[in-house]
DNA sequence: AGGCCCATGTAATCTGTTACATGATTCC
DNA sequence: GGAATCATGTAACAGATTACATGGGCCT
């Protein structure tokens, strides 16, 4: 039950749509947690009934109107005691490991080409992470945006998806290169 | 629907029962993906009854007989259409990196307790995963390994959970180290 | 005697995904 | 004129988690 604390915590500090949440849990960003619109404007009609967030009508001319949230005082209260509960330990759920699991077994051309898919993937997050940071941070350098800055919750989540993606760009890399050596394709030189 | 893969996989090289693949899927081990028994004992099922895997009856003495699975060939051209097919994005879903988005709003020091816990977790794992890795590769380096091991999948994806702990271990330390920073306790010296 | 490991499931519930639906505005 | 963006959902289905159930053997 988790999904409803993720988005408390993305509604602390801005009020923010269904449809500006649904872009930050987007899988391209989603720098702390995943998930898809549908489940975004259900947990937000859940979480307004029960008071922890609560929303205002933006009305807007050559453009939809929309409903921006923002978490109450009672759900500030709700992710306080989540974050004194004890964490679930997180796993790995990736369909590529799979596939590299089975390497052994299946065709290392068509794997090669899937870490590489994988690797552009990694690269853009990496430069939409580090734009994500240097925003964040502003002028100042980051030990000192760490010791000073207010809002660093959101700054250290983007650290652990920057950190999480080099590793996966390089894992790929690794692995891409391990396949080649041991299958030489006769095609490309 | 990448669960039966990730069962397909691990009964490649080896036979399992339902009991040992828990084990390997467990959420201490889960090199390559996470599964519960339940989903494991069904799954197991389902793909017998497809043809995917064949079971056998294990006699034991002083141990309740068991079942043991391998995938079959057509588990095998399952698995390869699979590895055909473009993997989906894997994306993050972590109580403990909500917990730090919010970090400005909630108790640093019961963050930094839980830090103190995935540290110790991730640690734990960085030991099986070593461990698991010189069985693997036995008296030969790993380069040598990976250019003539002849079951290279299960490393490779190891390779990744330890890089991956490894990353967590890291990122733990130095958030605690942040927050400590930033939150002197005074009980604490 | 109590707890853990082996061994295998069922049932109820909760969560997440896929498919579908609508409609205006802005950009190319 | 067609695609992308803004904006919000419903409905059906698949997948995962939690709770419950059973029973023998081994170790302390």
């Amino acid at each position: 039950m988790a999904l409803r604390h993720a988005v408390l915590a993305a509604l602390l500090d801005e009020e923010r749509s269904g449809y500006q949440l649904a872009k930050a849990f987007d899988v391209g960003v989603a720098n702390f947690w995943h998930a898809l619109p549908q489940q975004l404007y259900a947990e937000l009609t859940k979480l307004e009934r029960e008071g922890l967030v609560a929303g205002r009508e933006v009305v807007q001319e050559s453009r939809p109107n929309k409903r921006v949230f923002r978490a109450t005082e009672s759900g500030l209260t709700e992710l306080r005691d989540f974050t004194a509960a004890a964490s679930k330990p997180s796993f790995i759920r990736d369909d590529l490991l799979v596939k590299v699991q089975a390497a052994d077994h299946v065709d290392a051309e068509q794997l090669i080409e899937q870490l590489g898919d994988r690797a552009t993937a990694a690269a853009a997050k990496i430069e939409l992470f580090g734009a994500l940071l240097r925003q964040m941070r502003g002028d100042a350098d980051e030990e000192e945006f760490l010791r000073t800055g207010h809002r660093i919750g959101p700054y250290l989540t983007c650290l652990r998806g920057l950190a999480f993606e080099r590793e996966t760009l390089d894992w790929c890399r690794r692995i891409a290169d391990v396949l080649r050596t041991r299958h030489p394709s006769g095609s490309t030189l």
